[in-house]
Order: structure tokens, then sequence, then C-alpha cells
DNA sequence: ATGCCAGCTCAAGTTCACTTGAGGTCAAGC
DNA sequence: GCTTGACCTCAAGTGAACTTGAGCTGGCAT
């Protein structure tokens, strides 16, 4: 196991600089030590930053991920918790998986107002069905 | 078309009057007019809301939204960013179902450490492919 | 030795999506 | 006629996840 520089790991993760000192700071990741007063990185910090990364996307917040990949490295997971998460995503994706069907529906039809199409409607309210009345902050998503 | 105040509107999506009023401010939704001071909304609010609550899970900000839903009621949609969005979309559930996966599978797996599992591993790298790299913000999540 | 460049620390700023708070208005009920 | 409650405005605050900026350090190339 070979170590990596902070610029090693910012070009094969694609995460800035910046954005591994905050990690750093948060607790999800430590470098192996120092070089001068460079950090230095084992290279399973890769595999580590695709294990946040996926947190992340299925919804945890750094904190949740902090909690869970314990400093030692490997992980003290609440299987439970992991179970609830994993329902949430299910539904998540039955909901991404409607709305991904009511944009390209949107994108095809030709009905004057979408609203007026009886299909499109019957997407929104499907999808709307949960999405709707929902207390949680959904994704900022990149801009395009 | 009856006339809803701004309690029912909240009372049926689920969203507090603050952010009903937040909404407005954003040029998401308007309503029909007042009552006094006191807003009121054409019925079509909730399907509108519905839209709203649609392109938050889709990913789109507030802003992206209320360009697409215009003023007027009926939407000025861009049909190539509905279909870009569709195939983000689409590569979201992938990696969501690869995410799912791999917390059930962590829930269930005996090995010390998941890390050590091979069938982790895989789904790990699987997910993390198209994750990592990837320069987007992802959800906050309630938080369990 | 001199200067550059990458990296460092620490504090402050940014964006997004809301929420909260202070202070005001108005119709209804007692 | 006075309070209560729902609603209003407008400004400021919040939390998550970063980013940016100012000012310092240390190695190595000229």
């Amino acid at each position: 196991m070979f170590e990596l520089d902070i610029a090693d790991v910012s070009r094969q993760s694609g995460l800035p600089a910046s954005t591994l000192r905050f990690y750093e700071e948060k607790g999800l990741i430590r470098p192996v030590g120092r070089k001068g007063q460079k950090r230095q990185y084992a290279s399973d910090i890769l595999e580590r930053l695709a294990l946040i990364a996926l947190g992340r996307v299925a919804g945890f917040t750094l904190e949740d991920i902090a909690s869970m990949l314990g400093v030692d490295g490997k992980p003290r997971i609440d299987r439970q918790r992991l179970l609830d998460k994993a329902d949430e995503l299910d539904r998540q994706i039955r909901e991404l998986t409607a709305m991904r069907e009511g944009l390209r529906h949107a994108a095809a039809c030709t009905a004057p107002s979408h609203m007026e199409c009886p299909k499109f409607q019957r997407i929104v309210r499907a999808a709307a069905k949960g999405a709707l009345g929902e207390r949680k902050k959904a994704v900022p998503a990149k801009p395009l």
C-alpha cells in the first residue's frame, strides 16, 4: 500500500483538495501521516471516498456517514439503519422512475398543455403521491 | 374551480404556509387573488405544487422549475432539457439501485469487515463508478 | 539565494431551500 | 370593545456541504 499526496487523491477521486481537507475536518477521512506538512494518504483512501460518495448518493448526511465509517477505517454499521435506508431508497427509486417516465413523456407528448394530457396527469398523480407531503430536503442538482 | 386559502393549501399539500409564500416569492406559484389581505388560491394550485415537488425529486432547483413552469400556469418546457434530465435520472436510478443492494447486503453479510466481502466490493465498485467524480450536490436526507 | 509552486491553517463567504421572528392588520367571537 | 387567531410583510437566521481568501511554509529549480 503506497502513499498518495493530496493532489493524487484529488485527481483520482475527482474531488478538490479543499473537499478532502473538509472531509478530514468532519472526521470522514484521515491521512496516514504527513511528509513535512503535507498530507499523505494510504491508497485505500480511494475506496473510502467511493464509500462516502455512495453514502451521499444514498442520501446520508456526511455526519451519518462519519458515524457509520468508524475512525478505524472499518465500519460499525447499524444494520437496522441500513435496512431502513434501503427501504427509503426503494421508495425513492420508484419516484425517480415515475419522474423519468413523466419527463420522457412530456418531451414527446404533443398535447397543447401537458396537464391536459391524461397520461401525463396519471404519471404526475402517481409520482406526486409520496413526493408531496414529504418533509425531506431533496437534491439541489447540478445546474444544467 | 373554487378557491382555497393558504391554510387549505397548506393542509392539502403538506407544505407549511411559509413555504408557499416562499415559493410565491420565487415565482413558482401565484394566488388568484386576495380576500382582504389574504391569499386565495385556485384549486389547481395543488396540481402545480405536485409538479414542483416532482421537479424537486427529479433534482431540478427551484429556479429551474420556475423557468419551466411559466407564470401563465402552463409550461414552456425545453424538451431537450427534459430528455437530458431523464437520462440523468436513469443513471441516478441505477446508482440508487446498486446502493440499495449494497445496503441490504451490508446488513445481512456476516463478513468481519464489509470491505473484505467480495460481493460488497463488487457492489461498491459498480455503484461508485459514476458516483465518484460527480460534481453534484446529492440529497441532505431526512435524518433517521 | 531567490523565487515559484504546492500545500498548509483558519476564518469567512456562498448557495439552496427554507424557517423564524418581530411587528402589523383584520374579521369574528365573547 | 377587546381579545384572539389567522394571516400579512420584511429581515434575518439556519444547516448542509463546500469554496474562497489571506497569509505562511518548505522543497527544488534556476
